[in-house]
RNA sequence: GGUCUCAUGGCCGAGCGGUUAGGCACCGGUCUGCAAAACCGUCUACAGCAGUUCGAAUCUGCUUGAGACCUCCA
């Protein structure tokens, strides 16, 4: 695995190009990841992201690293925006539902909870929420300042971006450039208390009806939006990790500022590669609670979303979003959605089929080649769809063995079974479709296929076609095999 | 308006200067009492116009179209 090691290439955003991955400590990878705000159940495109990083944390696991994982749980409202309004997102959900902030945020994080089961997520390392946080972000605020990049105005605390970008690269990330943003945004903060346009709130002096508030040695208020990461990356992974990921949404002013922060207080970059995982699009459009047009990942399941005229399992949504790579737009639709479920179960069966396969003398194909190509796609940047595209190529040649046209030896066999299995399973992060679930029903159809192969066998077509016809209606296709009828 | 990204066959989606991406659909075949399923095989591309190059989907310029960010956002 370390010579494995060794070849991931990642595309670090802060280049703008793909460089090959060495962890700040050998063989050990520290990485952030930008959780929900939980003041609603995240979306299906909230939803990629994190299948995405997943899948990031999977194979990086399997490559034997060991891999501490931080994604956060933001459960402190973002109090204001660059335009100086008011945002509250989770006190305004509060306010709504009629309940507590946390209340909320304890709704909604159970939710997500269920969501990751679902979609077969792994748990992160650790699972920090903002509120829990406050003192480590007051002290952050307060280093910031004593080194002169931040400044407090009448019980809020205001970055000060000119100073820092005497010193630093304001826009180092995103590529923006301060006198181009000026013109646009200038109009808007007139009346603010900011000496400079793009300086952004660390802490927000309280609101009356705030529905949450802290102490602070600038008075009672809230956190900046940004901060929070800040504060929760640094205690977890120190000053300065390996990786920090989000989504491409997050990349200006969320990540430039947390950079401008870390830079601010430390000194120095938190994060050696920036990843940013692209966005999932409906009608080629970023899916948005904003736009409208999101839909609840439960409701694919229970095909509800209005969009399709079917369900789809967790199962079949995963390996549709793997086949596109994680910074690349997807889009969702029916059609993709149905490739995908078809084209999944032609990969679990041959998987399923690799049991019943028979070993001979030798291999008449290389099998060490194919494995190493997943590998290989994978060590490019995670490109999982090219994954895809070799396990369907391992796919058709054990189709192929099955019909005896080409032949494999009993070692790479083994090898074959291992690394599809460890690939599409635990890499990927497909679930093996539960078996005979329905326990009752399993010995009835035993019953019903044993009485139907006996008509077969008289040649008594009209029962068989009757019991066969009779089950379709019942929502159970019979498919009749060469070694023998199964059902589904 | 500013900054940036992308335009691939019926659909989704890889590709980063020379090789079949892959999946689904279609079509042909194998199997089958029939059907379905399964398996095998095949076809359809690179938005447009110029340029660089022995060679371009891949590099450059222009045109057209779409999207993202600049407000909360995964």
């Amino acid at each position: 695995m370390k010579a494995q090691q060794d070849q991931l290439v990642i595309y670090n955003t802060l280049k703008g190009e793909k460089e090959p991955f060495v962890p700040i400590v050998a063989g050990r990878v520290g990485m952030y990841v930008c959780g929900p705000t939980l003041y609603s159940e995240p979306h299906m495109g909230n939803m990629r992201t994190f299948i995405n990083f997943d899948l990031i944390y999977r194979y990086l696991l399997h490559l034997g690293f060991s891999v501490k994982y931080v994604r956060n749980i933001t459960d402190a409202g973002h109090i204001t925006n660059s335009a100086g309004q008011e945002v509250d997102s989770i006190g305004a959900a509060a306010k709504a539902e009629q309940l507590q902030s946390l209340e909320i945020v304890y709704k909604y994080a159970v939710k997500f909870q269920e969501l990751q089961r679902i979609y077969n997520l792994l748990p992160p390392s650790i699972e920090p929420t903002a509120t829990q946080h406050i003192q480590e972000q007051i002290e952050i605020i307060e280093q910031i300042i004593a080194n002169g990049y931040a400044y407090e105005v009448n019980g809020s605390v205001y970055f000060d971006t000119r100073r820092y970008m005497q010193d630093f690269n304001y826009g180092i990330l995103s590529g923006r450039k301060v006198d181009e943003l000026e013109n646009e945004t200038r109009t808007l903060n007139a009346q603010d208390e900011k000496r400079f346009f793009a300086d952004f709130a660390l802490w927000k002096k309280a609101n009356p009806d705030d529905m949450q508030i802290w102490r602070s040695p600038w008075g009672n208020g809230n956190p900046g939006w940004h901060i929070e990461c800040t504060a929760m990356s640094t205690k977890y992974l120190g000053k300065q990790f390996d990786i920090h990921g989000g989504g491409m949404d997050l990349k200006f002013p969320h990540h430039e500022d947390e950079i401008a922060q870390s830079c601010g207080s430390f000194g120095c970059n938190p994060a050696r590669y920036w990843m940013h995982a692209n966005m999932l699009n409906v009608n080629g459009q970023k899916m948005s609670k904003s736009f409208g047009n999101y839909f609840l990942p439960k409701q694919i399941l229970d095909g509800s979303t209005g969009l399709f005229d079917k369900s789809y399992s967790a199962n079949v949504v995963r390996f549709f979003m793997m086949q596109a790579h994680y910074r690349s737009n997807l889009d969702f639709t029916q059609d993709a959605l149905n490739a995908a479920e078809k084209g999944l179960s032609k990969l679990t069966d041959a998987i399923a089929t690799l049991e019943r396969i028979q070993p001979a003398a030798q291999s008449s194909f290389d099998v060490n080649m194919l494995v190493q190509s997943f590998y290989k796609a994978m060590n490019d940047d995670f490109n999982a769809p090219i994954l895809v595209a070799n396990l369907f190529e391992a796919t058709r040649l054990i189709n192929l063995v099955n019909d005896g046209k080409e032949h494999i030896s009993s070692p790479d066999l083994a090898l074959l079974k291992e690394k599809m299995t460890v690939f599409a399973y635990d890499v990927l992060g497909l679930q093996k479709e539960a078996a005979g679930s329905e326990s009752r029903l399993a010995p009835v159809m035993e019953l019903v296929l044993d009485l139907r192969g006996q008509a077969r066998t008289n040649k008594d077509w009209t029962t068989s076609d009757q019991i066969r016809d009779g089950l379709a209606k019942a929502g159970i296709v019979v498919k009749d095999g060469k070694d023998g009828t199964t059902w589904s």
